[in-house]
RNA sequence: GUGGGUGUAGUUCAGCGGUAGAGCACCAGAAUGUGGAUCUGGGGGUCGCGGGUUCAAACCCCGUCACCCACCCCA
């Protein structure tokens, strides 16, 4: 056992030959590239910011009663003093970029997108590590309806365009500052009659956090909570109003969704539309997506009081997903074409030619071992070679060329013209 | 933070007191002008780590670490 391994929580991604599961990287370049190009379809654009912030920024964003801030961030001290944290969400790094850059300055409605890795110390398990990945889209300035469906459709949309099936999306209401503190009391005093047979964080909760009573999953708890009143029947007129608009929009959108009434939302930014997406066949972590409207958020991170909606999607979960449906393999790229040595005195035209074919992108290999012919073949075929290029022998001597399509098995000759090997292969491969 | 499970070759696993094993993968040969097939051979291991019991421990006991799954929470 080697002394120095991964932290826990942390995977190795390897070459897609190496790699098994989630974790090959020809997986994951399909899902980022597929994730980016959806969303840039509407107006969504990648922004990257620094995966460590001081940690005031997270703590202010998310709450300090979450347990994301409470018990799960990985925060140091740097040599100046400074307080910093790894990343445990983007969100709020994406607003303060916002505002830093003045961007809503130049776009009223901006349009964001990122990527790339999450931390939080969690005990790892199925969909759920301590070095995670996300993508995720903010529409920061956006305070229609329309916006909250814009979003919603860019994710349904990345994860048709993956294939991924079997997955349901979830919607409901977290009102606003207006009517949140009224529903509060109808929640509280609803449940102050049963307090005595709910579990120990419900009894906590409902002297904290009322609105996290309802995703409690304790049996004991359930019966309770199954017969609690929808927040839906408490929105003020903004909030029900922005209520039906979503129901209405995702039908004209053609999304099927499903109400849950007991979907609340685990940051506490959250305002009017929350919804997830979850997946039933990829383990208990099963929300893949999850997201919603935040309009209290940029004002409470020192920008202006603008609307905002987002959401992000675990590209561990998303992987697990994309296999539960549909196990085959990504595409390997395979080279275009392979060298194939015949007898002595040609590497130096072997090297040449592969120095050529590179430079002008084209992906070439040759045989790392034996200069046997059989084994050069067999490397040729692990590597999924289109077309193996005979280099020497009695063709090349005589000035043409013998090439093998390795899929059909046929082989041609060609005669190598006066602008010499490398131009007659790259007109072969089209560049 | 709390449970349950599993740690043996690169990998998937068998072996469960008495010589460290198999499949796949890798390397070489059969085979110096043509393949992912076949055959033959080969390299690879402090059996997670530490202690204990025993004539003898991969195996039994104690501890520890790691991973997996679930709770909690979340993406």
């Amino acid at each position: 056992m080697a002394v120095l391994q991964r932290i826990k929580g942390t995977n190795d991604i390897l070459p897609d030959h190496l790699g098994s599961g989630i974790f090959r990287s020809g997986l994951w370049r399909r899902l980022e590239e597929t994730s980016l190009r959806v969303a840039s379809l509407s107006g969504y654009h990648e922004i990257r910011t620094p995966i460590f912030e001081s940690t005031e920024l997270f703590v202010r964003g998310l709450g300090d009663v979450t347990d994301i801030v409470k018990k799960e961030m990985f925060s140091f001290t740097d040599r100046g003093e400074r307080q910093l944290t790894l990343r445990p969400e983007g969100t709020a790094s994406v607003v303060r970029a916002w505002i830093e850059n003045g961007i809503g300055v130049s776009d009223a409605v901006a349009r964001l997108s990122y990527l790339g890795p999450m931390f939080r110390a969690e005990r790892p398990q199925k969909g759920r590590y301590r070095q995670f990945h996300q993508f995720g889209i903010e529409c920061i300035g956006g305070g229609e309806v329309r916006h909250d469906i814009e979003v919603i459709a860019v994710f349904w949309n990345i994860i048709r365009s993956l294939g991924v099936s079997g997955v349901t999306l979830r919607i409901n209401s977290v009102g606003c500052p207006e009517c949140i503190p009224h529903y509060r009391d109808v929640l509280r005093a609803y449940f102050e009659p049963f307090i005595g047979e709910l579990c120990d964080d419900c009894r906590e909760r409902h002297r904290t956090n009322v609105l996290r009573m309802l995703d409690c999953k304790n049996p004991a708890c359930q019966a309770v909570l199954s017969s609690a009143p929808p927040v839906t029947g408490h929105l003020c007129g903004e909030c029900a109003a922005s209520w039906d608009g979503l129901r209405h929009g995702l039908d004209l959108a053609g999304i099927p969704w499903l109400h849950d009434t007991r979907l609340v939302r685990g940051l506490d930014y959250y305002t009017k539309t929350a919804f997830e997406i979850v997946h039933e066949d990829i383990g208990a972590q099963g929300t893949i997506v999850g997201g919603g409207r935040y309009d209290g958020l940029v004002a409470a991170s020192g920008g202006q009081a603008v609307p905002a909606v987002g959401g992000a999607f675990g590209i561990e979960r998303m992987l697990l997903a994309m296999q539960a449906g549909d196990p085959a393999l990504s595409p390997a790229t395979r080279p275009r074409f392979f060298l194939v040595q015949i007898g002595d005195g040609v590497d130096d035209d072997i090297e040449r030619l592969l120095s050529g074919l590179r430079l002008h992108g084209i992906y070439a290999m040759r045989a790392d071992g034996s200069r046997q012919m059989a084994k050069q073949m067999r490397a040729a075929a692990k590597f999924a070679s289109l077309e193996v290029v005979f280099v020497g022998g009695d063709e090349w001597n005589s000035g043409r060329l013998a090439i093998k399509n390795m899929d059909s098995g046929e082989q041609d000759t060609l005669v190598v013209g006066p602008a010499g090997v490398l131009a007659c292969l790259l007109e072969r491969a089209g560049a």
